[in-house]
DNA sequence: TCCATATTTCGAGGATAGTCGAAATATATG
DNA sequence: CATATATTTCGACTATCCTCGAAATATGGA
């Protein structure tokens, strides 16, 4: 990942709504969820949360797919992946010991059985 | 870690200069560096960039001490830590097998021996 | 076709962030 | 103490972001 893409990642993550409704859409699975439900659980007016996730989408952290009338959003896994990849790629530069917290840190997330 | 600091994090670092300053002192390790240093390297007036570490540091994410006439930085990987947590806490609310990328991105990382 | 539903686009207002020179503060040295 | 170095604070300007109602677009059903 280049900086002016994880500029653009981190700039669509920070915001609560924004954050709020990615992280929805990645417990949502595959199967995600439609632009009308988000917001609704969010709380907030469709043309505000469309721009929202107009965002994550151009960010490339969200996807989007029609069925129906809906339209169906769902987290792009491989953007995350490639964000955070980005963020811890350079902890080792001088001394190892530094990054083993980052990695005892996603260790202990413990959440998916390998 | 909270949304509100959760956001406040990802806002600092959403930004090309200070995520360039930011994982500029994580390579740096405990050692840190000092502001002037920073701002050479990055070709920054030295205003500009203290309103930055400014913004790194009230987010938690640095850290500074005084050093004679210099400022040292230094990178708060707790912080960082939590961060990368809280992104990635809820991940597995219905399918275990969606977070499994991020765990063998981490892995992959494989730069620490553990 | 006509109407209801779902979502986006447009536009304008207010709010927030970025930039950097000048001045202020802190420290070291002669 | 006087001067040089390192950094921050202040202030003002510009630029970008956020919000959301109204209108436009797309789809499904009677």
């Amino acid at each position: 990942m280049e900086m002016t893409t994880a500029v653009a990642s981190l700039s669509a993550l920070a915001h609560a709504g924004r954050l709020s409704a990615f992280r929805m859409l990645v417990q949502a699975g595959a199967d995600g969820l439609p632009a009308g439900e988000i917001a609704r659980r969010l709380d907030m007016p469709p043309s505000t949360l469309s721009s929202h996730l107009a965002i994550l989408d151009h960010a490339g952290l969200t996807r989007s797919r029609r069925d129906g009338r809906s339209i169906i959003y769902t987290a792009d896994y491989g953007t995350m992946q490639g964000l955070l990849g980005f963020l811890l790629e350079d902890c080792c530069g001088g001394a190892p010991e530094i990054c083993a917290p980052f990695i005892r840190a996603t260790d202990a997330l413990a959440c998916c059985p390998s």
